[in-house]
DNA sequence: TTCTATTGACGACGCGTGTCGTCGCCTCGT
DNA sequence: ACGAGGCGACGACACGCGTCGTCAATAGAA
């Protein structure tokens, strides 16, 4: 639903909570968790969660020790949709020449061609267009 | 050289420099392409390329007929960089991941998917590493 | 009950960004 | 020679964002 690019330390927090799972975390996990690799306020985290939640990103539900957040948007959904901008601006819209030119990149090596051809053996080669949908 | 990610607007202006070749252009000839599209003021785009130019993005040269402006860096090595820390951030580092991603929705249609193949394919199965430098 | 610590809400500051206006300089036509 | 228009430099303003401090409320300990 929400739609814009998130910033780093917006992906930070939505990091923490997509790693929590459908139950959420509280402020006060999300911090502590982010804490370990950084040093940052509490109040920081509280604030960025409050943005986060006002723009639809973040769902709030009051439980029993305190308000927990849960994304509103899977990580999946999310991670797709921003492939699909990102392929769009800087690759025509074309996948394949996005991994054109990671070829001869440190990034795509051997094993990772491997594992792209397997995936694309298994892709519908003539797609009747999966439904994955849940229902 | 210079890192960070562009932003919309800097990245309408890169890509009309880009387009432009190795010649560059004019701020005049920017604004005149970017206002096809959109409308904004000459200053405007003025101070944005004054910025990206402080910054390393875009090579001044005074030239017959005005200031040119040419790009520091080239449009594929813009996008292969920013296609690393993208799949880096939203896919652990794994390209496999993304097309992944991408299956199942309308990105990457059969077309494409051959298109893949092929470059796959073509591809060195195990790499002596490249050594594409310019000497 | 009273004190203290935790939690959430809110405001504030500094900075980068997009947007524009104004100023000074140069050039060309008259 | 002189005025007008184009061009670049610079400053200003609003806005979002990351960061934090302070305040009120609430819960737990004394």
């Amino acid at each position: 639903m929400p739609e814009g690019t998130l910033t780093p330390a917006q992906y930070e927090i939505m990091d923490v909570v997509w790693q929590a799972g459908s139950d959420g975390a509280t402020v006060a996990e999300i911090w502590h968790t982010i804490s370990e690799s950084r040093s940052v306020a509490r109040t920081t985290i509280l604030n960025l969660v409050d943005r986060l939640e006002k723009r639809g990103w973040l769902n709030r539900r009051d439980a029993d020790g305190g308000v927990r957040y849960s994304a509103a948007v899977s990580r999946d959904r999310t991670s797709t949709a921003l492939a699909g901008e990102f392929v769009q601006q800087f690759f025509d819209g074309s996948a394949a020449n996005l991994v054109m030119s990671l070829l001869g990149t440190s990034r795509l090596n051997a094993d990772e061609i491997r594992k792209l051809r397997d995936i694309l053996d298994q892709a519908p080669a003539r797609p009747g267009k999966r439904e994955g949908g849940r229902p």
